[in-house]
DNA sequence: TTTTGAGTTGTTCGA
DNA sequence: GTCGAACAACTCAAA
């Protein structure tokens, strides 16, 4: 017999603090329905199986979290408006809230679902709670989107000492009756083939995992950010990227933890505050360009020759054999692990769109598979930067070099070592350039190129002027303005 | 409307 | 070894 209640469809904000969803469904007073859609939809929005395999154990934790304080997590599959419209049918429901969510294909289902609600006469209401600024109310003063990132981040970040967050939800009133929930086992998020086990150890998804991993970067890694962020085989990064991604936190819990517990911010904690803010400003450039996850936002970028059917350099890349031991660490990490360090995202990045030529489009399809962190916004912005053909992209002569990056950021071989193990035994020198290593030296380190580790699949130097070249052919020229 | 200064994360070359 | 300049031209954002 349904009776009046209220339904919280949690989407990428699996978490009980800074919930103003939870928190407008509370307020009202009536029993609360927590419900997750599974959609197994295609296009932008399916998930990867690194990201299943996190929403698989961040919907475990949550379940969890809620019947500590006497509630329940209700999942269901299939098409949004048709789960919601079965379940409002089921628990007599009048209200329904939201997190929105601000990639395009959910702008146009949310919009859609939000009218179809109200014209049934039902109180909807959503909110935001994964971005500290909302695309739509940023922009310059002549009314137009920033895009280009430094002036973005100067017009909000004067408002960051106001940001301010809800209360954790301590108790949720509970229908007379739950509505049937499937089960997670069934919706098969977790691989049938177990590559995971690198990641149980890597990562705690979940909102506790979440609140110590802040805890643990605020601790130190914090005061060195500006300088131990660039070493992969260092923690110097936060590791916050898929806890944020999944919404197990809220941006605004991070600003004003920093702000409460380092009081005045450090250069280097503001150096982390602007990573947040290239987060906000991916989803504003996503928001204003809804093309970019397919398309260059630069239009002169339509016409890069991208090298096409490349399967050998391309299982080379994807498989961290490409004979660049930084490259190929970055590669074997994200696989194993369902992470990159964010200097090696450049190096990787930077090697398949210049060296190989291969479009930035392919890698950010293969970074959204195997990333736990893959996010629409991110990803598009951060490959179109790295290819120089998007917001604030890398100029086009700005072409890493994997030898130098690897002895200038992993200057020990720690990390290079830790991931391409064959390498291990090769002295420093060598570490980072194996094919010039003196024979004996390849002999005592027990290095066979070709055999051991591969050669590598191409020369930087000639691949560099190729690229140059590649750039210089869809430079505007005179002959083709007429 | 026009002008001006600037633009995440690099590399190479030559002095 | 270190340092500064060149590497294009364009577009953005503000004055």
């Amino acid at each position: 017999m349904p009776s009046d209640c209220s339904i919280v469809w949690l989407q990428r904000d699996l978490r009980l603090d800074d919930q103003p969803a939870f928190a407008a469904a509370v307020a009202r007073g009536q029993p609360v329905i927590p419900v997750f859609i599974h959609s197994g939809a295609g296009g932008n929005g399916a998930l990867g199986s690194a990201s299943a395999w996190w929403l698989h154990h961040s919907l475990t934790a949550l379940g969890s979290q809620l019947e500590n304080i006497g509630s329940r997590l209700i999942l269901r599959s299939g098409e949004t408006q048709t789960v919601l419209d079965q379940l409002i049918q089921e628990t007599g429901a009048t209200a329904v809230y939201w997190s929105r969510r601000y990639e395009p294909e959910h702008i146009v289902r949310e919009q859609h679902l939000l009218s179809k609600l109200r014209q049934r006469g039902l109180t909807v209401a959503r909110f935001n709670s994964s971005l500290l600024f909302e695309p739509g109310e940023v922009q310059t003063r002549t009314g137009t989107p920033y895009q280009v990132f430094t002036p973005f981040w100067k017009s909000v970040s004067p408002r960051l000492s106001a940001i301010s967050a809800q209360p954790e939800i301590k108790a949720l009133r509970r229908p007379a009756t739950w509505p049937a929930s499937e089960s997670l086992t069934a919706w098969q998020l977790l691989p049938s083939i177990p590559w995971d086990g690198g990641f149980y150890h890597r990562w705690t998804p979940g909102e506790a995992g979440a609140r110590q991993r802040l805890k643990q970067f605020l601790k130190n890694a914090v005061f060195q950010y500006a300088t131990d962020r660039n070493h992969p085989a260092q923690t110097g990064t936060s590791r916050l990227s898929p806890h944020l991604h999944f919404g197990e936190i809220s941006p605004h819990r991070i600003v004003l933890e920093l702000h409460q517990q380092l009081g005045v911010i450090p250069d280097d904690a503001r150096i982390f505050l602007s990573e947040i803010g290239w987060r906000e400003f991916a989803h504003h450039i996503l928001y204003h360009f809804p093309q970019t996850p397919q398309e260059p936002l630069r239009k002169v970028f339509q016409r890069f020759p991208w090298n096409q059917n490349q399967p050998s350099e391309w299982r080379a890349w994807t498989h961290g054999q490409t004979g660049y031991p930084i490259v190929d660490a970055g590669m074997r990490e994200l696989w194993t692990t369902g992470w990159m360090h964010n200097r090696v995202r450049m190096i990787v990045g930077s090697f398949l769109t210049k060296d190989l030529r291969i479009s930035w489009y392919e890698g950010a399809r293969w970074f959204w598979d195997t990333l736990v962190d893959a996010d629409l916004a991110s990803n598009t912005l951060g490959w179109q930067w790295v290819g120089g053909c998007g917001a604030d992209a890398a100029p086009y002569f700005r072409i890493f070099n994997p030898v130098s990056q690897g002895e200038k950021f992993d200057a020990t071989g720690d990390y290079v070592r830790r991931w391409v193990p064959e390498l291990a035994r090769l002295s420093n020198p060598w570490i980072h350039q194996p094919w010039n290593a003196p024979d004996w030296e390849l002999t005592q380190a027990g290095v066979r190129l070709g055999e051991t580790y591969p050669a590598p699949i191409v020369d930087h130097a000639k691949a560099r002027v190729a690229a140059l070249a590649a750039f210089q052919s869809i430079k505007v020229t005179d002959s083709q303005c007429d």
